[in-house]
RNA sequence: GGAUGGAUGCCCGAGCGGCCAAAGGGAGCAGACUGUACAUCUGCCGACUCACGUCUACGGUGGUUCGAAUCCACCUCCAUCCA
């Protein structure tokens, strides 16, 4: 049978270094840098599978620690698998739970063995350990599979961060070794917190275990952006070649632009839905708050320039009104208008990239968007 | 005509002698949101002041009291019931 995944560099940014690659998976090609919109519940919040092929979303996220505790996995697998399940025919990423020892992390206590939670639902407790988030990784049926990390939050201590790389890892052997599927592809998670010693030596450690990509976890927990990006350079000069490297939860179009110029191939982040249903609107001149007031009669799209079905029908001053009285299409607008503007930056950065000119986009783009900000 | 119960900040509504510029909602205004515990959370929300603070306020007018949104009298309006 032939190779379920592979990665092929399509192009090199001789400015930056940045990369145009083509990511085959068993539910198609991923065309990278990529933005992947997070649909953790098996949905991504407020819209349709149509909407977001419409917009053009090459894959999605969805996440284990969600899935096992509702529907559960055996159910799941009992649809027919995530993709049939949700209708989704594309690539999907699933998340372990990782993200959750950290965000949940007043509901869990970590252990060598792995993670007990108090279900944040019923209060239930839950035995995740390495080789269960495999079994139910594997029961999804996802393309991309993660492995069960530890992330740690921003200001932990190095010892603390020391313990929860060097944890990480062992997790990682014990995720490959009981990870049953080959047509899914596991990405082990650098971690090492916001130190380089750490990073350092978490990525070398890692590097072993990597088959088809690997991903930096662990960032955009609450450092100044600036730090972020400075992990990125320590990490940078041993970042393989001929995979795809996913930095974990980011994010905004200034962060995104950031990362590919330091060589990110794909993302995910809840951002641009989390503040649509919360009522602002991303645009190249930086956030758009259309909740407030300043917006009740201005007549114009989110953006004149935007080809999203929102900019195409909608006011702001509508879409506004949508918010202020709680109707869900206002949410579903703004989330549609957010996600298509992050695909559509990404594909003016692979222009960039094609066009050599990559950090002269940069330096265009970052000045916009500060004209609202 | 009589009886009873009401009238509180933009709205609803608690308070029933001092700790009251007055609980709690809602509305309004603003901020936050980065592998989703998030259609969520936080702050402000009488006027003037950056602030300390000062002033004006609990239907109206008068009164009791050191002190009244709270007690008394009368008036106005509203609701329900009885003729």
């Amino acid at each position: 049978m032939a190779e379920k995944f592979s990665y092929k560099v399509k192009k090199v940014c001789k400015q930056s270094g940045a990369r145009i690659g083509e990511f085959t998976t068993p539910h198609g090609v991923i065309e990278t840098p990529v933005f992947m919109p997070v649909g953790t519940q098996a949905s991504v919040k407020a819209l349709s599978p149509e909407e977001l092929t419409g917009i053009g979303a090459q894959i999605i996220l969805s996440n284990t620690y969600h899935l096992f505790l509702r529907p559960g996995h055996e159910l799941v697998k009992k649809a027919g698998g995530l993709h049939k399940f949700m209708a989704w025919d594309r690539p999907i990423l699933t998340d372990s739970g990782g993200f959750q020892v950290f965000s949940l992390s007043s509901l869990r206590q970590i252990t060598e063995d792995g993670v007990k939670f108090n279900s944040h639902i019923d209060g239930a407790v839950h035995h995740l350990t390495p080789e269960y988030v495999m079994e139910i990784e594997n029961a999804l049926g996802a393309d991309i599979i993660m492995a069960f990390d530890e992330c740690t939050s921003a200001g932990a201590e190095h010892k603390t961060a020391e313990a929860a790389y060097m944890r990480t890892l062992r997790w990682l052997e014990r995720c490959e070794k009981s990870h049953k599927r080959k047509d899914q592809a596991l990405f082990p998670i650098v971690q090492g917190n916001l130190y380089r010693d750490l990073r350092i030596k978490s990525i070398k450690e890692t590097l072993p275990y990597a088959r088809h990509g690997i991903a930096v976890g662990g960032l955009s927990v609450g450092e100044p952006k600036p730090v972020m990006y400075e992990v990125l350079d320590e990490l940078r000069p041993f970042f393989p070649e001929k995979m795809p490297r996913y930095l974990m939860g980011v994010g905004s179009p200034d962060c995104i632009i950031e990362g590919v110029c330091r060589g990110i191939d794909m993302f995910d982040c809840v951002l641009p839905t989390r503040i649509a249903r919360n009522g602002t609107a991303l645009t190249y001149n930086g956030k758009l708050v259309i909740r407030n007031a300043g917006y009740a009669e201005d007549f114009r799209p989110i953006d004149e320039n935007c080809g999203c079905y929102a900019c195409r029908n909608y006011s702001r001053s509508y879409l506004r009104h949508l918010i202020n009285v709680n109707e869900i299409l206002g949410g579903r607008m703004i989330s549609l208008h957010n996600l298509y503007f992050l695909i559509h930056l990404m594909e003016k950065i692979k222009e960039a990239i094609m066009n050599d000119r990559l950090l002269d986009f940069r330096a265009e783009l970052l000045a916009n968007l500060s004209e609202i900000d």
